[in-house]
DNA sequence: GCCACAGCATGAAACGTTTCACAATAGTGG
DNA sequence: CCACTATTGTGAAACGTTTCATGCTGTGGC
């Protein structure tokens, strides 16, 4: 809390004006090079740093831009993350990341702030996708907003998402040519809408060639997937609306003593690193997670760049389908004494 | 960018002066009810946002708190950062988060920008731990900084941790009593204390009652450990520095046609939520992760509160053993078929 | 010797708050 | 009716920048 020291002290100690300080900081072109040289010697003998807020001030907006993440704490918004730090980096924009955590409140909470800072603009998976006045209000206030993983049919904002219908197609086709015939479907809560879409879709897929049942959850983490393994029963695969949840399922059904995918395989959704990583390798639609945040941020600094007129667009990945062990033929093992 | 209302406009529609204005949003109780009324009807009617730079340009400072975290892809980390959140909600103060991947560039980039900011406060894991001199100004010039898992001999400042060492002798006594004889550790780099302590710890646990060989990667990632898998030869048991590492060699070794822990016994550190829902559930070190964040998070915010004098503490967490499948007695599976 | 002009530097206004000393009004007790 | 206090409201200063119109110098062309 000691910094004390502003431009003018700086303008003091280097015997110019104030102006010309902020000059040596903005357009040192224009600042003759000895000046500018005794300018900067000044600043950091200081210790001078440049106060943000000022400059906001003056500028009427800030220069960071925010992604609100549904939940930190899944790997899938995490790569999310790390796809729009690199774009912004690209622009020398800085990202600054907010954790709604499925919790509406929290998410409100962090718009307020964010829009009393005046970002530059924002991207958000919303809690609810329902007529969310607090977001609508924060776009007709001006302020560029792209949605990430949520298609939009409005026409109000750019939007990024991937196909889900076709990943819960890819999925169910997949299970049916390997002939599985009895297949539930785990995710949940159904007013998700990729949770809707990737049911529908397999859904689509199996059309009658194989019986579809589901299995319900409340929210989509690994602990809701060890329960529901609980509740799966009668069904030779299992495709699960999340990475996570199928890890879950995964490591439920093990403990029942079943074992995947001899006697049930799993797909999963996402294709986030653990399911490569998972001791049944996990077969999973992949997402293109980091070009989805790339995405958003593209589109989101384009159209803090095309101030006035913007046409706002939406691009949609197409998913694709990773088969591993999980579902795919169960492949020899070689046991063997660790060792040569 | 439309946002064109200031407190200004608000004072001329309600028909009073600026500072009333200002009096019914910092301390409404000095305001008369119906002067009030009106004015808040105002504020609605004109869709006012306070400015926070004109905010906190005059109080010097900004109401956020930073989080700089090493690796946000790491679930370790996201877990501090929830704690972290949640002691910040508690107190009114929001999170912002900051990841600097482990880049000692991107680190230095945020800091400054922070600096620029004047955040109140930064809880940070930094890339390095050498005497890092962008960390050392900033706390120089009096901006409060927790170190976050990284115990810190220095008495300039708070640090949260824990005792690694302690760690990695349950690691080593759990195996050594399991029957292990030969023993991998695999980790890296050893420029990290983490990686260094927890190394120490099982050597300190061992001596002599087994062999120990070390496998060292590049980093701790999933990626490393398969690879680091390939190399592990003539041992029965495996302590690997972080989970995600042991993911990744358990997922090697199965690959290899090893099994675990019936061939091979694992044991990894963090008990990140993953090392539970793998199919094999890994036996790890257990650190308080949330907590972490939270006592971090703590600490900070009496910095801050202390203005002037401050005693500097450093708080260490005692680790615990959790163990699972990965390296306790191989359970009983009783395969059969799904559905009854 | 004068003018025009380039090259630099300056000073003041403006950004939107908060704060604080003070003014205005009304109520109270003597 | 006065002196006081309490209650509300006011206006201006200050926070640290950026920006822009303006001022000052010295140089080269005529």
């Amino acid at each position: 809390m000691s910094n004390t020291t502003g431009i003018k002290e700086v303008a003091r100690r280097a015997g110019v004006s104030i102006g010309t300080v902020s000059n040596v900081l903005n357009r040192p072109e224009l600042v003759a090079s000895s000046t500018r040289q005794r300018v900067l010697d000044a600043i950091t003998e200081l210790g001078y740093v440049r106060n943000d807020s000022a400059r906001q001030l003056r500028a009427g907006h800030s220069r960071q831009i925010a992604l609100v993440v549904l939940d930190v704490t899944n790997p899938f918004f995490t790569d999310v993350v790390r796809g729009a730090e690199a774009a912004a980096e690209e622009h020398g924009v800085m990202v600054v990341v907010c954790n709604s955590g499925e919790d509406a409140g929290r998410e409100q909470r962090h718009l307020d702030l964010l829009e009393e800072q005046r970002v530059r603009g924002v991207l958000i998976t919303p809690v609810d996708e329902s007529p969310n006045s607090r977001l609508e209000l924060l776009i007709q206030r001006g302020t560029p907003v792209v949605l990430v993983d949520r298609g939009s049919g409005r026409h109000s904002r750019c939007s990024v998402a991937v196909d889900d219908l076709l990943g819960g197609r890819l999925a169910g086709e997949h299970l049916v040519e390997q002939g599985h015939e009895r297949i539930t479907f785990v995710g949940g809560p159904a007013t998700v809408t990729q949770v809707r879409d990737r049911h529908a879709g397999i859904v689509e897929a199996v059309q009658g060639r194989a019986e579809l049942s589901v299995v319900s959850t409340a929210n989509l983490t690994v602990a809701a997937g060890r329960a529901a393994a609980a509740e799966i029963d009668d069904a030779t695969a299992v495709f699960c609306a999340n990475d996570l949840v199928a890890l879950g399922v995964l490591q439920g059904l093990t403990q029942r003593g079943i074992r995947v995918p001899q006697d049930v395989a799993i797909v999963g959704y996402d294709d986030i690193e653990f399911a490569a990583a998972a001791a049944v390798p996990l077969s999973s639609v992949r997402q293109p997670r980091e070009q989805l945040g790339r995405t958003a941020t593209a589109l989101l600094l384009e159209e803090i760049e095309d101030d006035g007129r913007h046409e706002h667009r939406h691009v949609v990945f197409q998913p694709e389908l990773i088969v591993r062990e999980s579902s795919g033929r169960p492949r020899t093992r070689r046991p063997r004494r660790i060792g040569r």
